[in-house]
DNA sequence: GTAGGGTTAG
């Protein structure tokens, strides 16, 4: 029985082999390649094309296509382009499919224009009008960020009816739409698909749940979760994460715990992203008891916490100073073997430069360097507050200089810490000259960089640069904040200006930008010390009509002038009336 | 088992 059923397995062998040789040996080898992995996975896919290219007569297209198909999963789209190269030399004629696939490749290595030229050849060669290519050129646009010339192009397939659209065109153009932030767009052409005989599926409606998370529409999105439900659409677990994201990021995280156990009830399983998305917000939101509580949870349901976890936990006990916490959490994540990455560092970093323990963050720096893990904008701004906050500025100069020397980018905060710790250490002009020498308008056109310098001028008495930055700043069409406001308030004051000061006070609010506190603490302040008691009082009793309180510095201008006991004054009601209330 | 999309966590 054995031994005949051996005999039969080497004819059936035998059989294939004579009859079809090159089908049998290819086939074995494509399913060998597609289970392996490994450095030597391209070599030797690469080694098959060849033997194949030398076979006579050469295997079908088909084969060819098969095995590139591989090669593109894997990310060498060069090289599938030189393979199909080196097939057309060979006289070998392709196919539709090999077109659609050198497609891909020109599309994801940037070069849509090449894809287009294959379409031209696709028409020449007389091959019908086919999906797929469209769908390969509309996400090659999507990626080469052109998503307008794909929704052009998707408008006109549809206009000149060249085709019937399908759930991956209608998928491509949703997602490119809400890659670029127009999400109301794609919200649009999600109800076109739902009006249509294209349906759409839990993936089109997630791309744009997301995206109205992000864009801090979650009432809307949760709307569109409640529609899609309806509509007999099944939630998944990144419809939920989406969702529980969005509530999170909006402070609304005791409905983020009740998505959590609806979408139990719903029979969907949480991941451990859910769990991170929680730990995070809870952290982010001073609770890092809530946090704690979330983890254990996640590690009861088998769910593995991971770096990010861990450095949500520090970052939250980070955020609140407790950095003996924070230094046990690293301890934990490294007995279990999870490397902290440069996230965890920026976070205790920063937590040892608000605490003023800029020995520790400095040390922390150097080990960062001696692990060979790359500090970014993130650790280097950190590290530079902290030392201008010790009183280190030629350190903070010297680490800047590192950090452009090491080619990271310094962002706009960067700049901001930069010019406010040099302007706060008589070093305005340096600070402006540094200014002037930018080169994005990003940079240039920054309010709150203008706003740090107008503050940092008036800071090294030199109101007259001030008063010229922030007429520049409108002169640009720029448009101030209330810091900036505030800031020339005080600068006007500071210079008795106070009629001015008055006057921008009234312009802020027609310019559609609210005083907050900070604008009324600076008005009332400075017109107390200047002893102009009955302006201060109106805009006294305005703050606190509109919910702000006076601040420390405030008080301490207000107090000494409350008359003695028996004397009416309105200040004293505005006093009593606060004092109340508290 | 020849081609096209699919996103959630710091």
């Amino acid at each position: 029985m054995k031994v005949r059923s051996m005999n039969c397995t080497r004819i059936r062998l035998l059989y294939y082999s004579t009859a079809s040789p090159s089908t049998f040996h290819f086939n074995q080898r494509l399913l060998l390649l597609k289970n392996a992995s490994g450095a030597t996975k391209l070599d030797d896919a690469l080694q098959l094309f060849d033997e194949m290219l030398q076979r006579q007569p050469p295997p079908p297209i088909i084969q060819f296509n098969q095995l590139i198909t591989l090669i593109v999963k894997m990310k060498h789209y060069s090289t599938a382009l030189s393979l199909y190269n080196n097939i057309k030399l060979m006289g070998i004629p392709t196919d539709l499919y090999a077109i659609n696939i050198s497609i891909n490749c020109h599309c994801r290595l940037n070069q849509v224009a090449y894809g287009f030229a294959l379409l031209a050849t696709i028409f020449k060669q007389g091959h019908p009008h086919d999906l797929a290519t469209y769908n390969t050129l509309l996400h090659g646009l999507v990626i080469a960020d052109r998503v307008f010339e794909a929704v052009e192009l998707f408008k006109k397939l549809l206009r000149d009816k060249l085709c019937d659209p399908d759930q991956v065109m209608y998928g491509t153009v949703i997602n490119g739409l809400c890659k670029v932030g127009h999400t109301r767009k794609a919200l649009e052409l999600l109800n076109f698909m739902e009006a249509g005989s294209c349906k759409p599926c839990v993936e089109q409606y997630n791309a744009v749940i997301d995206s109205l998370c992000k864009d801090k529409m979650v009432d809307h999105a949760l709307e569109l979760f409640t529609n899609m439900t309806k509509k007999g659409v099944v939630a998944d677990v990144i419809t939920y994460n989406s969702l529980i994201h969005g509530l999170c990021n909006f402070g609304r995280e005791m409905e983020a715990v009740k998505m959590l156990r609806d979408m139990e009830d719903e029979g969907v399983s949480p991941t451990a992203e859910t769990f991170n998305i929680l730990v995070n917000a809870f952290c982010k939101q001073g609770s890092v008891k809530d946090a704690v509580l979330a983890v254990q949870e996640m590690v009861r349901r088998g769910l593995h916490p991971c770096v990010i976890t861990y450095s949500a936990l520090i970052d939250g006990y980070c955020l609140r100073g407790e950095m003996n916490e924070a230094e046990k959490v690293i301890d934990r994540m490294m007995e279990r073997d999870i490397v902290p990455d440069i996230v965890t560092y920026n976070s205790l970093i920063n937590g040892y430069c608000k605490k003023k323990q800029i020995a520790k963050a400095t040390r922390l720096f150097q080990e960062i360097l001696a692990k060979g893990l790359i500090p970014n904008a993130i650790t280097y701004s950190s590290l530079l507050q902290g030392l201008f906050e010790s009183g280190k500025p030629a350190a903070a100069r010297e680490l800047f200089n590192d950090m452009q020397e090491k080619g990271e980018a310094p962002t706009v905060l960067t700049y901001g810490i930069l010019f406010h710790g040099m302007c706060k250490n008589s070093q305005c002009s340096d600070a402006l000259a540094l200014f002037r020498s930018l080169g994005s308008d990003e940079m240039k056109n920054g309010v709150g960089l203008y706003t740090i310098l107008i503050d940092g001028c008036r800071r090294c008495g030199k109101p007259n640069l001030a008063m010229d930055l922030f007429d520049e700043l409108l002169s640009k069409g720029l448009k101030p904040d209330a810091r900036t406001y505030s800031v020339m308030i005080r600068v006007y004051c500071e210079e008795g200006l106070l009629v001015k000061a008055k006057e921008l006070v009234r312009n802020m609010e027609e310019n559609g930008c609210l005083p907050n506190s900070f604008t009324y603490n600076v008005i009332v302040r400075e017109l107390l010390k200047k002893n102009e008691c009955q302006e201060a009082e109106v805009f006294l009793e305005e703050m606190i009509n509109r919910g702000f309180m006076p601040d420390h510095a405030t008080f301490e201008n207000l107090l000494p002038r409350i008359p003695n006991v028996g004397k009416a004054s309105r200040l004293r009601t505005i006093i009593q009336k606060l004092t109340n209330g508290s």
